[in-house]
DNA sequence: TTAGATGCAAATAGTTTGCATTTGT
DNA sequence: ACAAATGCAAACTATTTGCATCTAA
């Protein structure tokens, strides 16, 4: 209560969520890693600074984050694990190499103008966005001969 | 060599990659369904039409084709099995409803300049886009007390 | 002809479940 | 106080692997 209580801890507290010592462990390992996170690291990061934290509370806590559009699930590496990406400010952008894996971010998406058309188009209530780009980065481009 | 060869097919064998029974009656599975698939239902597709091919064979397929940029795996109903999504000309977006799953597909997207633009700042070959909304559909929406 | 791809079945690994216990509000 | 969330460990299920065989080019 006297702590201060991050933006997304506040977003669970209001969708009538408990911060929990494990939600609030596993957000705070999301959020101090940036950018991307697979589940295994995620876990093994709970291993280490948290061993008090059992797996399906990860998976559990993983899962909520989706539902609040927190983090987004999507698949980089191999394909049977996903990568959880933070959605800062509700969006996130990033082009994958489709042959070394290779994720380059970037910044704009001018997708402000694009999500109010579709929300009023749809009748829907947006929360966030995630753009992929797929292809070949510079080095992967260079090996293939065509 | 007689019948015709589908804009997919022909992009498997550019690759270097050959046309095998299992890849194109994967390929043909995946175009007659349209929009999205789960691995759980292209295996059952697979069962019923071709038992035959093997699971790891239409695991490989998915897998190759998600490196040619053909489809893309993502996350949709619960979080352990990747729906797959097919990228005809190269994108596709959607609206995912997070509390009810519920897809809403739309066509544009005025990426084109972006992605010529990220072309040339990175120095990469983009081949595909996947563009994903996030948040509550009008039934979901109005559900919500808040 | 032959490198690449397949099918099989067993092994693996990631995720979920059920339930008694604990905890945030 | 009590509904909600947790931790545990077992159960599950999706995916991958190794290898002998087959096949597209």
């Amino acid at each position: 209560m006297s702590n201060p209580i991050s933006n997304r801890a506040q977003r669970l507290r209001d969708a009538g969520y408990k911060l929990t010592n494990a939600r609030l462990t596993i957000l705070s390992i999301l959020e101090s890693h940036g950018g991307h996170m697979t589940s295994a690291e995620v876990l093994e990061q709970v291993e280490h600074t948290a061993p008090e934290i059992g797996r399906a509370s990860v998976f559990r806590a993983l899962d909520l984050f989706t539902r609040l559009s927190l983090i987004r699930p999507t698949y980089i590496n191999d394909s049977s694990t996903p990568t959880y990406v933070m959605l800062p400010g509700g969006h996130h952008h990033h082009i994958i190499c489709t042959n070394c894996d290779r994720i380059i971010e970037f910044d704009e998406c001018h997708l402000e103008r694009l999500e109010h058309e579709l929300e009023h188009r749809f009748d829907v209530q947006l929360t966030g966005h995630l753009l992929e780009f797929y292809g070949l980065c510079t080095n992967c481009n260079a090996e293939q001969p065509d």
